[in-house]
Parts: C-alpha cells; structure tokens; sequence
DNA sequence: GTTCCGCATGAATCGATAG
DNA sequence: ACTATCGATTCATGCGGAA
C-alpha cells in the first residue's frame, strides 16, 4: 500500500484551513507547553494560552471525522510553586467548542528529569487527553494487546467471559513486531496509564515523545490507509511513525529549520525500511 | 509517645466546626465520588458535587496549619460517555477560597478493577490533589526514599526469591517495607507517581484504600505525635495507619455503622499492639 | 562478540542575582 | 517591589569505548 506523508510549511490555524472537513481519522499532537519565558520557540504565557489554542481546535475539530480521535499530550507546569490551571480551563472550553471529553490516559514517564526541591518531587507524568466528536468512534483494541505473563494468569481467572470474545476481523497487519502468533489467553488488554521511557539522544535529532506514544494510539484509532494529522509536527516523531505504519499522515509545522529537517528524514525513511539498524519494537 | 485517635459521628461540616483554627498537620481523605456509593452517602450528584464539596473545603481551609498539608483522594467517574469535569471545577472554587494547589500526584493502580467496554480502557489510576495554605509547608522528603535505581536492580536479582515476590510492588515506590537502613547515597527521591495495588479486603466496606497510600502521605508531611485529619473517614484506614504511626489523628463520619466498625477496630489495637499478627512496616 | 562501566543529556524547578 | 536570567540540583537511560 502507497502512502502519503503531506508535510506543510506554515501557521498551524491557517494551514488547517486548507483541509476539508471531516477528513482525518486521527489527530495526535504535542503542542508547545506554556511558557513563562518570552523568547522560547513557541513560548505561550499560560495566561494567553486558552485563548490561542481556542481557534485551532476550533479547526481540528472541523477537519475531524465523525469517527475520529483527538489525542493532545500536554502537561502544565509550576508557576510561583503552584500548577498552572489553564489546561483546565481548556478542556472546559473546549467542551464549549462542541468536544467530547472522552478519556484521560496517563504517560508514566519513567526516567523524567532530574533534579530536587524543598517542597516538590519530580514530575514523572504527562495528561493524554481524548477527544472525540461523537460518541462512537473507531477504536481497535486487539492491535494494543499485550501479552501477559506468569505472574498474571492469576489475574487472568478473574477476567469475564466477554474479555475473552473478539471480533475476528483482525489480521496480523504486517508492520512492526506482529503480535498476532500469540494466543488470545495470553494476551491482555491494558489500561489508561502507559508506561514509556522518555528517549534520549540516539541519533542527530531529539524528539519531545518517544515514538512508543504516538504508535500506540496510531494502533489503537486507525487502520492502514488511514488519516493521521500532527498540527504541531516538530521534529516529526507521528510521521514518521505513520509512514512506517502505511498510515497516511499530514504535518504541519512553523519553523523552517524543523520543517527541512524533518523533510530530510521522511524522505530517506524508504530506503532505510528494511535495514537492521531501525526500530521496530514496542515494548 | 501516647497519641490520641478522635472519632467523630456526625455530619463532616458540622463536626469541622469544633476543631479550633491552624490545629492540623495533616488532612487526608477520600470522600464519595459523585454518584457513588449511594447507600453509605446517599449520593451526590455530578452537578452539584461542587457546591457541595465547598463549604467543607472551607473548613478544613481554616482548620489546617499554615504549614499543613491537605492531601485529595478522588476520580472522576464516565458519565454519559465523557468524563466528568466537576474535579477541575471543583479545583478551580477552591483556588478562589484560597487554597493554593500544589501538586497532583499520580495513583497507578496495578491491579484496577477488570472489565472489557468497546471505546474505553480500564482506569487504572486516580488523583491524589495537593493542597496548601502557603507556599512553604512542612514536607519530610527524607522519609520516603527510595532505593536507586540500577543499585536496585542488581541488589535485587541477589535476593530470595520469596523476597522479591513480597517487595515487588512496594520496592518502586517506598510503600511498605522498611529501607532506613539503606545507605543515603543508595537511595533516591521518588516522583509525583505512586504505585501500588489495590487492597483486596474481605471485609465489607466499599472503595477503601490501601493502606500504603495514607501511610505515604502521613510519612511525607508529618512527624510523630503530629495531628491526621480525615473527614470522610469511611472504613478508618487513615485513623488506623496514623495510630500505628504514631501520629494523633481524628475522624468523622455520618453513618453509625461505619462509626461504630471502626471504633471496634481502633480501640482494640492497644491490646493486640505487640501481638505477633500485627503488621508493623516501622521501625 | 559480549559485558560492563563511564558519561552526556533531558518539555524541570527553585532561589539568588541583576536590571 | 516586580520581572527576567542563571546556576545548582538530580537520576534513568542509552550510547560508545574498554576489558
């Protein structure tokens, strides 16, 4: 299957303009947080920070599809030793806006930053925020299976009989480490709190979230051939991981110099597929 | 040290109002979620969880220390196929009454409650909301170390199996077995996500929490012969953890049957206090 | 070719210092 | 007094070089 990676150069609100509606079957972004500092690429004072947001999940939800998902990673920060409540009042308006607040997942960062203070430990977690449109929505949870091991069989027993029934339109799709040779007794499925280590630096580029995040709920809200938008691209961990995923994917980014970088690395993705140095598990 | 444990019958507001100004260390509770747990509470409404909640958030606002510590148990439950938004709300009322909202701990539930729905996840964690009345409160962070990591690992393969069985849910986060022992540099401050399991108790009071997560808590901001407050006392856990940690505490609840179990289970602790069947994670 | 160890590096936060 | 900048603190991880 031939799929596109459509990266676009340019202000996130008005390059979404330029998608028709109802056309993305996954949204999943990490916008910048906001920032006290004035100088940061893409600081945002938190007192301005719903305001800004406002008009671009305005389109987001516009370009959706019905059946689609919204995935925004997002985490608020200690302002004047308290945390900053505008991601809050985000959700609150962007239920306003015509959003449903869906879920909330937990990323468990298990080597977050270091450091210590009198009055607070590290942050070792970060909000995924659902949104969805409608209340039905596409959701295929036999891809995020895992497989359980000894110590769980116990916990096995207490599952329902409905645990166990599965729809059988599921194939082994092919990409990455395939799952499906595992037996469905030793496979489980998981909760709202991930646990993903935070990558450090393995070769000449530094991502915000490892790619463990975004192919998770690439997985978990589309099919192959579908739609996935990353409005906030980076350094473009979600195309990347939907072209290796035969997921069509679009992203949009502001600054030129991570806009050619990332060109510069989708490209070359082709020729790299099958070599041995890339990675393809997920654990 | 002889510590004092006050059982309260009676409604949480009113009984708030007998307990002098600044007089408390320590608050923590988990109260009825809305809408659950109807029979014991009689079940508050998402709508007007808020309004409810206030005028209680106000008393325990002047009851605690300045530099005192009130510590949230709660979740929002699924309501209608979203989550509900009355916690944020709820966060943002407090604020203007003036508590300061410190921090949001992360409870990871290993072992959640099983079930299987077609567009959700079992819920695996809840927040524990930090709240303070200033910026500098009493916070013994030494109390809860934990061994390091790598150092931990090795150390840990050298153990019996038997001992990493009973330690393996508690190792991560500090919860339960004793590790004063340690050498300082081979421990580590712990991060704002607490893991443990959930207790299976055979007794039959509804949502109670385990144990380790009061005891946390009451180990981080309090000391010995400090005062534990829990308005929601429930089954008593908080009660019976400070009363072995030797901390004076009080507790008020509605229900007379609740009452009545847990002065059963308080008083007798004197005589069964150096019975071998009783736990003692301190020492 | 393994295993082991050293080291740089993070979506951090606070307190002090400087304007 | 209030705001912007900087240094100190801290630890899990994955890399590369060494044994």
């Amino acid at each position: 299957m031939e799929v596109k990676t459509d990266l676009k150069l340019g202000d996130c609100e008005k390059e979404l303009k330029n998608i028709p509606n109802n056309s993305v079957d996954l949204i999943f972004t990490s916008p910048p947080y906001a920032d006290q500092r004035k100088n940061t690429y893409g600081g945002i004072h938190p007192d301005k920070y719903v305001e800004w947001f406002l008009p671009i999940s305005k389109q987001l939800l516009r370009v959706l599809k019905p059946t689609g998902t919204f995935i925004l990673n997002i985490k608020e920060k200690v302002v004047n030793g308290e945390r900053s409540t505008y991601i809050m009042e985000l959700i609150l308006e962007m239920r306003k806006q015509g959003w449903l607040w869906t879920e909330e997942f937990i990323w468990h960062k298990k080597n977050c930053y270091p450091g210590k203070w009198p009055n607070r430990f590290r942050d070792a977690w970060e909000r995924l925020l659902q949104f969805n449109k409608n209340k039905k929505f596409h959701m295929y949870q036999e891809e995020v299976m895992v497989p359980i091991g000894d110590w769980a069989k116990t916990r096995l027993k207490n599952l329902s009989e409905t645990d166990k029934i599965r729809d059988e339109s599921k194939v082994g799709s092919g990409f990455g480490k395939n799952i499906s040779n595992w037996l469905d007794r030793n496979k489980a499925y998981p909760t709202n709190v991930l646990h993903l280590a935070t990558e450090c630096n393995n070769k000449n580029h530094s991502a915000a979230f490892p790619e463990g995040l975004p192919e998770w709920f690439i997985k978990l809200f589309t099919k192959e051939g579908d739609i996935v938008l990353d409005p906030f691209m980076g350094s473009g961990t979600t195309n990347l991981v939907a072209k290796r995923m035969k997921r069509n994917s679009i992203g949009i980014e502001i600054a030129p110099e991570y806009y050619e970088m990332v060109r510069s690395r989708i490209e070359p993705v082709e020729l790299y597929l099958f070599e041995p140095g890339v990675k393809y598990e997920k654990t």
